[in-house]
DNA sequence: CTGTTAGCGCTTTCAC
DNA sequence: GTGAAAGCGCTAACAG
């Protein structure tokens, strides 16, 4: 971008323009406390407004003040998961009148990484991670670093799901939603299912899989016969896994795709393919994203507070208090709608 | 927020265990030209990593550099209508090198005053207004005080949708899409119809309401039959809409909701209410947002290219060649789906 | 209450 | 090439 020319009045042009000392100007128009005389005050005031005085936030953050700003790391911002959690975190952050800085990583590592040293850069109050941890040594110790040096700056910063790095954490009950849906199908009559999960570097995709066959095992059910597609944790993906589904000719009565979005993406295949759902077969996403509901059939999933967790993590990253990593853990709460059913089809092993 | 307690190595700390001077560390580390030494340089790299070292943005800022932040200023980012706005913008942005920081104004004009302020004061590069203009004399007044104080400062800046103001803007051609779709609604053989539509304060709001009545009365309609649902600009708002319709037992053949989220609202009163659509009533929003062709019915709407449109934005807020008002159009395009179809109910007058 | 004086961390002329 | 020095605009001690 371009050089700024400034051209912009300063704080001495108001102070000479009412004939008083800068640190007064200083204190009359940007410190809190009304230690300014009314009447001086108020010709300061009057000054600043005639020379569309604005501060300079830069030189206010560098000469000792505060910033106000929370950088927020996310994948995808049209992403309804992520707007949803983004509007969390916008809103405590507004309570706290900061604004919040977003950068999308559009799942890469390295992006992450260095939004969060931008983020330092910008010596943001605050630093949000909103997308799923990877599963990946170096890059985990890499976030290890900089996030420690970042509250070693005295910054604030937390994390939305689990990311195996010792900050305040706000975690949703990935395992125990799945496992919850899970058993929820083994009781409606399911035996046979498939799982449509993402690249199993992310945290969130290894939980909820792992949920979601540990409690099909414990009913009983062999968990070799389960079948995993594996495919981008993305609307995308979902698509390649009801494809995958389709042409293996899969005799699975229940597909659980480990987030909304991809469930999406698999229910639009099989709508295009003949597929009944849930007569066919029975469909279940994650996460209870708005337009899950709207959709017919509606679409069951495990619910999630995305807006909360968001204002939660916000909580956690600004609160002095939470400097050591406190967690919150927030519940899954399985919903089942119209796209699950009992599975209408029998058929001979 | 908190006050930060530095402890961060800073570049001094850096020349030093390096063994140059401050000035050489800055060219080193931050400089683009390679106008160091490769020895020296290697030694510098080596002593800020070593130290941890991120530069701090303010100073850079400060001391004149570039700040690589565009401010975006938007309704709600959770409104899927925005938030594809907001990651064309975003995109944008990461293509300059630049940061987006986004304030949610829900739609109050105060707050979008001071979020310009507030990007104002954070020098921002540039400054991006995705909502609609408010038809008020004040509020246009002091936008266009703001906004050129920020261009005069060498700031750019962009509007997304009619502000009326001398800035360059995305102008997504609402008039003439209601136009087309209620051209292409009495061409499917309706009469009678109603529009549920925000505030009139909203200069998006007016011109959609205000192309449809146009092409209404073109096609020799009275216009005084079309029945003004006035609601607010949300989903909520599409309900109170539909709620009236039913109420007022309207003998409407096709409603016209200015937007999809209000379409959105109206659908699911209008199905509770066991209304068929399209029918007994057809329904029509725009902007095709994104799970509009998922619902069942698939929603008629007129599509907007949103995510080319916030990048659009970015681009002429960013192009010095665009300090005049510029303005670039988006076509409108008429999406017939399902929920419209030619009116089954003929009544007797 | 108000004014003076130092910097905050960095970029940038200028000299060398 | 590299170093020295002068700010960028503001806040925060200190004095008065």
């Amino acid at each position: 971008m371009r050089i700024r020319p400034s051209g912009q009045a300063t704080l001495a042009d108001v102070a000479r323009a009412a004939g008083v000392s800068l640190a007064t100007a200083s204190r009359a128009l940007n410190g809190g406390a009304r230690v300014v005389g009314p009447d001086l005050r108020e010709r300061i005031v009057e000054a600043a407004r005639r020379l569309h005085y604005v501060p300079n936030a830069h030189a206010q953050a560098l000469a000792g003040g505060t910033t106000a700003t929370v950088g927020l790391v996310l994948h995808d911002i049209s992403d309804p998961y992520f707007s949803a959690i983004a509007r969390g975190v916008i809103a405590g952050a507004a309570e706290h009148g900061a604004l919040v800085t977003v950068g999308t990583t559009f799942r890469s590592m390295e992006r992450e990484l260095e939004f969060v040293r931008t983020f330092r850069a910008q010596r943001a109050d605050a630093i949000v991670l909103a997308g799923s941890g990877f599963e990946d040594a170096d890059y985990r110790a890499a976030m290890h670093d900089e996030l420690d040096l970042h509250r070693r700056a005295g910054g604030g910063c937390a994390v939305v799901s689990e990311h195996d790095l010792p900050v305040p954490a706000v975690l949703p009950d990935n395992r125990e939603g799945a496992a919850d849906l899970a058993r929820a199908l083994v009781e409606a009559g399911h035996r046979r299912f498939a799982v449509a999960g993402g690249p199993s570097c992310l945290t969130t995709v290894r939980h909820r899989i792992g949920g979601f066959l540990d409690a099909v095992a414990a009913c009983g059910i062999p968990v070799d016969d389960v079948e995993l597609l594996d495919h981008p944790f993305s609307e995308e993906g979902g698509r390649a896994a009801a494809h995958e589904l389709l042409d293996r000719r899969s005799r699975a009565t229940a597909l659980f795709c480990v987030s909304d979005v991809m469930a999406l993406g698999a229910l639009d295949v099989l709508a295009a393919a003949g597929v009944a759902v849930p007569d066919d077969v029975s469909v279940a996403g994650f996460n209870d994203v708005p337009l899950m509901r709207r959709l017919v059939p509606a679409v069951s999933t495990v619910r999630l507070d995305l807006e909360a967790m968001g204002r939660c993590a916000m909580e956690l990253a600004s609160d002095p208090a939470t400097a050591d990593a406190r967690t919150v853990r927030f519940p899954a709460e399985v919903v089942l709608r119209d796209s699950t059913a009992p599975p209408v089809r029998q058929e001979a092993p």
